[in-house]
DNA sequence: ATAATCCCCACCGAATCCATAGGAAATATC
DNA sequence: GATATTTCCTATGGATTCGGTGGGGATTAT
């Protein structure tokens, strides 16, 4: 249950994407990496995927760069982990609805799409445009208020 | 975002361990193992695992095994997964509470707490005995009820 | 004594993760 | 057309984690 060093960055670095959105120039890989300290050829590999994802679009050459393909309010969170991690979540390299169990543990299955659902709540509800605004939709925000949430366990 | 399939092995070995609370006797790794089909020497370091976090007691000898330390209706899958696992959930290595954000990612750290707090919503309210009876709590009842979550996104 | 079982540490191959190198292809400017 | 700039793409490499195994020691009942 861990956010992988390079979906972190996929996420930093369309957040930038997204608050250049509108101001007409694509925006530098170089200019990312610098903004967001994220080192320059592993984000050049993160952003050929969400190119091939068809999150963003660029240009080669000389006024080159990188812009976001789609409105940064239609393009979630999950979206973005999804182009360079694949699937959100797996069980022993399959997908929840997939694993079978016998015996006691019968009814794990379950818990594992639960799981999922639950993620999926929170990273599919979520826009850049929400995250660049700072205002979450409201379960997310509600989730977010609640001290407990910030407190480990 | 996956279960490894050491947290997915020890959920199950507790659940075999659930069902054989009460019976008097404890329950040897070997037979876990077949219940299971757990690699028996990976079972075992486990088992040594969710006895050290005090959620397992041990005997040793000819009539030795392993039984729950404590009601089932007290265990959650996240005490499971803690035990072999550590953490829950993790962003590059630090807790999402602990993480920094500058410019347009200034936010971001809510997400990962949103997304946090939904997982624990998940594993935190659901017992070894509510997996074993097959009656999950309400809202994640609700969650596999719902079709849209079993389906692949 | 003996047999069964858990305890514990060391190790190992493979996969994954986090990058880096180096050049080819495209684009704008002079 | 030459040149500079930037993205595109493949290959590669080190470190760490993951999944699993081996072997011997400690404990317990018979």
């Amino acid at each position: 249950m861990k956010i992988s060093a390079k979906a972190e960055y996929a996420v930093r670095a369309a957040l930038e994407l997204a608050a250049a959105a509108g101001s007409g120039a694509p925006l530098k890989a170089e200019a990312i990496s610098r903004a967001q300290e994220i080192p320059a050829k592993f984000l050049e590999s993160i952003l050929l995927d969400l190119r091939r994802a068809d999150l963003v679009r660029s240009q080669r050459g000389a006024v080159g760069g990188y812009w976001m393909a789609k409105e940064i309010s239609e393009v979630t969170i999950a979206d973005v982990i999804r182009a360079v991690d694949g699937p959100l979540a797996y069980v022993r390299g399959e997908r929840p609805e997939q694993v079978e169990y016998a015996g006691a543990a019968e009814h794990l299955a379950g818990v594992w799409v639960a799981l999922r659902a639950s993620i999926r709540a929170v990273l599919e509800t979520t826009t850049l445009a929400d995250v660049l605004e700072g205002s979450l939709p409201d379960p997310v925000r509600m989730l977010v208020a609640d001290p407990e949430s910030w407190a480990p366990h």
